[in-house]
RNA sequence: GCGCCCAUAGCUCAGUUGGAUAGAGCGACGGACUACGAAUCCGUAGGUCGCAGGUUCGAAUCCUGCUGGGCGCGCCA
């Protein structure tokens, strides 16, 4: 309906045009927003006042002007007003918002579904934890924020294939494999002692009792180069299956689990060197193999060869994200951990190296979790073995309000993640005020069910008698989620969301405070009926969209 | 030293991509249940949007420079 409205408005500036009232030139998109203030109207634009300077008048003259050739031919504005430093605000008809409850009610759960997606393919990349030790709290906030943007972006129409990426070779996996060895020999009461740098978490004494339990003492004789290999696997294995009970209980799906092992199986890291070598964009020096990234805005170049003839994480992220590219998605989505931020130059230096659409490629920073017990500092280091582990968070504080928790700020912004204060967020947790609107509308159908009333659809109940600006704010919310799902979709910003929320169940509250649905007035109650069972429904596909159960009581 | 992110009410944070008198939750204070659930509602108090410039009709938002905090700068990921 806003598209109708901005045609309403361009045609008015063309006939302004026409009858020589306004200059020609380029035209500025016209924007319309929601005023904050309802005195403002129900919409308004800045158009005059951004092409007032190019007309030589004055914004509110220019504003005048389109006024004059306005033409309402659907027939929605009530009135029209120019104001302010030169605002064209429109206050539409009093029915206006109250239509769209008749889309709402119609498509029922699929209301704001498809849209800007249609057609679209997207892979969003997120989470991507090494095996080697369980999630924690900061990988639960990447975890909540990638799965709640891929429902959304599903919810518009694209569709989304959600990967996990698997870094099970390398490095990080042989001083796994070392460190539950060395566990594993000092459960056998062996006098060994684990390397500085290795894994000193309580679960790797863990994995390596489970060995000892299953394995028995078979590999006591066998020196410590023929098992690493094989004790890194299987710990990584451990640990991946916990990781995926972890997710399951934080109600978190990926489609595919991909792992850097087969890349490499399948030649993929070795084919794309050769590419590179191919294009003249890697070189030797000191024995290691360096790709020219800052050919392509790095910083410097980067190594893809160690001199000792492994290959780095980098050279098979490159071979990924072209395996990526390949699978022709129109949108390329990761979302990594801000401490990983450097990383960004270098993998957009390959990206185009390799002849790539560089927009295609989204990369979304997510600040890490700064976590606190009682106000004190936690380490969040793995390999230190000190961290809190989501599953302890999911314990204490829920799954509900942790996800909502970690959804309410923006991506970019720190988060202070207080035990002590999240657990007794339990009870005054935002969270619980959006479940409890739901579940009050639950209580309002139970209360008509025994009254022998029934929910009504749209075509049965007479809208207009809902006039009230309650009842107007909340048709007018219903109405405009789908923009809004599309807002966050293209912005790539599915905390909006949390707010949103916020604002729809606040008016409902205070409706339901005021006003009794079930009344003495049948017609009436009819239609406030329809009206929070439409409410209710977009409080739970908005609840679901985030992963948090609506509860039909509380 | 260089790079990225952050700085908004006492606390935690929003702010519709540059709009009109900057908003919510928590906390504080005062009120509202003999009718659909008081996990709620209504009201009051609380601000130099870190500082200083700049861009323009208009800046919390964009640019520059500072200050403070976080993170990164490896043949680690």
């Amino acid at each position: 309906m806003k598209k109708s409205l901005r045609e309403i408005i361009m045609r008015a500036i063309e006939r302004g045009r026409e009858r020589g009232e306004l200059a020609d030139g380029p035209l500025p998109p016209v924007m319309l927003e929601y005023p904050k203030e309802e005195r403002h109207g129900d919409y308004a634009t800045n158009i005059a006042m951004t092409i007032a300077s190019r007309q030589r008048r004055s914004p509110r003259e220019v504003a005048d002007i389109i006024v004059r050739w306005l033409e309402d031919e659907p027939g929605i504005i009530e009135r029209v007003e120019v104001a302010g430093p030169g605002f064209i605000n429109f206050f539409l008809k009093e029915d206006y918002w109250r239509h769209f409850l008749a889309e709402a009610d119609r498509q029922g759960e699929r209301y704001g579904a498809g849209g800007v997606g249609m057609g679209k393919k997207v892979l969003v990349e997120f989470l991507s934890a090494n095996p080697t030790g369980p999630l924690h709290i900061g990988h639960g906030r990447i975890a909540a924020f990638g799965d709640v943007l891929a429902n959304i972006l599903e919810k518009v129409g694209y569709e989304v294939q959600r990967e996990y990426y698997i870094n099970d070779i390398g490095t990080q996996m042989e001083l796994l494999g070392r460190s539950v060895y060395i566990r594993y020999l000092q459960e056998w009461e062996k006098k060994v002692e684990l390397p500085t740098d290795g894994y000193r978490g309580e679960y790797i004494k863990e994995i390596a009792r489970q060995f000892k339990e299953t394995e028995g003492d078979k590999y006591l004789p066998l020196s410590e180069g023929e098992v690493v290999d094989l004790f890194g696997q299987k710990a990584s294995e451990v640990i991946l299956g916990w990781i995926k009970d972890d997710l399951k209980r934080f109600r978190v799906r990926f489609d595919r689990w991909y792992r850097e092992r087969d890349l490499y199986r399948e030649g993929l890291v070795t084919r794309i060197l050769e590419e590179l070598r191919k294009r003249g964009l890697v070189y030797e020096q000191e024995g290691a193999l360096w790709f020219k990234s800052s050919l392509f805005g790095d910083e410097k170049d980067r190594v893809v060869v160690r001199a000792n003839g492994t290959t780095t994480y980098f050279a098979s992220d490159i071979a990924y994200h072209k395996e990526k590219y390949e699978r022709e998605y129109n949108l390329l989505i990761d979302i990594w951990g801000a401490d990983h931020h450097g990383y960004i130059p270098r993998m957009q230096a390959a990206i185009q190296a390799l002849g790539y659409e560089k927009s295609r490629f989204k990369v979304i920073l997510v600040q890490l979790v700064n976590l606190l017990r009682g106000g004190k500092q936690v380490s969040m280091s793995t390999r230190a073995g000190e961290f809190t582990s989501l599953r302890e968070v999911m314990d204490e504080v829920g799954v509900d309000a942790c996800r909502y928790f970690f959804m309410l700020r923006r991506a970019e912004s720190p988060l202070d993640f207080d035990l002590e204060l999240a657990k007794k967020q339990g009870e005054e947790n935002p969270v619980y005020y959006v479940q409890y609107a739901h579940a009050r509308i639950a209580s309002i159908f139970k209360k008509a069910a025994e009254k022998e009333v029934k929910i009504p659809s749209f075509d049965e109940v007479d809208t207009s008698l809902l006039r009230l600006p309650q009842e107007r704010g909340l048709a007018k919310r219903v109405a405009i989620f789908p923009e809004f799902l599309e807002g966050m979709a293209l912005s790539l910003e599915p905390h909006r969301l949390t707010s949103y929320l916020q604002d729809l169940a606040g008016l409902f509250h205070g409706y339901y405070n005021r006003y009794r649905i079930i009344s003495q007035d049948t017609e009436m109650t009819k239609a406030r009926l329809l009206l929070v069972k439409i409410i209710k429904g977009v409080l739970r596909s908005s609840l679901e969209l985030l992963g948090v159960l609506a509860p039909e009581q509380m």
